[in-house]
DNA sequence: ACATCAATGTGAATTAGTGCACAAGCGCCT
DNA sequence: AGGCGCTTGTGCACTAATTCACATTGATGT
């Protein structure tokens, strides 16, 4: 579940402020969801609160973070360099969330070899080695959608599992591939739509059609 | 809905690809949805396929856009130039999405003035001048989780009523504001569960504890 | 003109998700 | 020790979303 990671940054800051025991509501406000929902999410990890008391911070943070395989660092590879992959690469929350970057791909020969963010640009035909080499778990790909797939392909083939797909397209995997899509575009269409909504032109255009 | 954009975009490209007609099992299958969702969704646009034939693409296609005020351009401004604002502002996916950049904001003096992708950062006390002059409609978040709340409440008393959270914090909004989260570091984490579940050594750790 | 075919639009069934409300359990106070 | 107050864990009802399945309807060919 995504709640669980919203729970797992809002116990950690209040395991930062120095708080030991919290309760459902309280964390139900800190993720803006409803409290029994907190309270049947944190059930299926198996872990106990203490009724009439609460539950305590630092051992229901663990226990998410066991299930989120908290403490591991996982070696990201970036495909595509382009605006957005170089965008990304040059973010460092990667780096600060545990997902180190450990290579960069692209397929343009021109870029090939130049250092971005302190990591040099391999060519796409040398993936193989790169996931082999850094042992990288995760890739991210951030290329044109018509690239997307083959991307993916060369990806799963050199036997990354999770995928994060910036590209607005639809990729397949087999079965054991987890691909999850950022899709900034449509985003912001959806915005643009609600937009759309409260705006009177789009009254007067459709009363005037 | 959101997968109202999936499908136009497919539709884009039929049309581009000549398509004149297209079924809803084979919308479906290139959104990677159920058909009668495709159905679904598409009668409440009001739409009417052909029974027998299908979908025209280009009306169908049309009338998507305008629920989801398709042609207008959207201007968008970015508060946080950061990494992740810098990365942004140099994506080109706002602007040729219809969403062009309109202005940069940061509350860091030493930042301000600077240009960035050709637009100039402003500071974050100038930020109802700007909405104002430029017209932008969509706020862009790319601070820290802690500035956040302040600077959403910032864009919506300057007028913005759409507003793309990249903080990894939830924020509080007044009714009629519209907020979407894009949140990195959750999806990436996400994507760290599936691998640790898929991994021998989770289950090793939990049969050794 | 009429029968046939094919895909839509949609009622109905199913499934998933949410939230209420309360019994069960724990700590604290007397 | 025993009762009280508070919060968890969860059965149950309710709502939303999805999917099935088929009657409906437009196009097409004879």
């Amino acid at each position: 579940m995504a709640r669980l990671t919203i729970y797992g940054r809002a116990l950690v800051n209040l395991s930062e402020d120095g708080v030991e025991t919290v309760l459902s509501r309280q964390l139900a406000e800190l993720a803006g969801v409803n409290a029994a929902k907190v309270r049947r999410d944190i059930s299926y990890l198996g872990s106990h609160g203490t009724r009439g008391v609460g539950y305590d911070v630092d051992r229901l943070l663990r226990e998410i973070n066991v299930v989120l395989g908290g403490g591991a660092s996982s070696p990201v590879v970036i495909v595509g360099v382009g605006n957005l992959g170089r965008a990304l690469s040059r973010y460092d929350g990667f780096q600060s969330g545990g997902f180190p970057i450990a290579g960069l791909v692209d397929a343009d020969p021109s870029v090939v070899g130049r250092r971005i963010g302190g990591v040099e640009v391999s060519h796409l035909d040398d993936l193989d080695r790169l996931v082999a080499e850094t042992g990288c778990v995760v890739g991210i790909v951030a290329t044109p959608a018509r690239a997307a797939q083959d991307v993916v392909d060369r990806l799963v083939a050199a036997g990354v599992r999770s995928i994060l797909n910036f590209a607005p397209a639809l990729v397949e995997v087999e079965a054991g591939v987890e691909v999850r899509k950022v899709d900034l575009a449509t985003e912001l269409q959806i915005l643009r739509y609600y937009e759309h909504r409260r705006s009177p032109a789009g009254r007067r255009r459709r009363a005037a059609g």
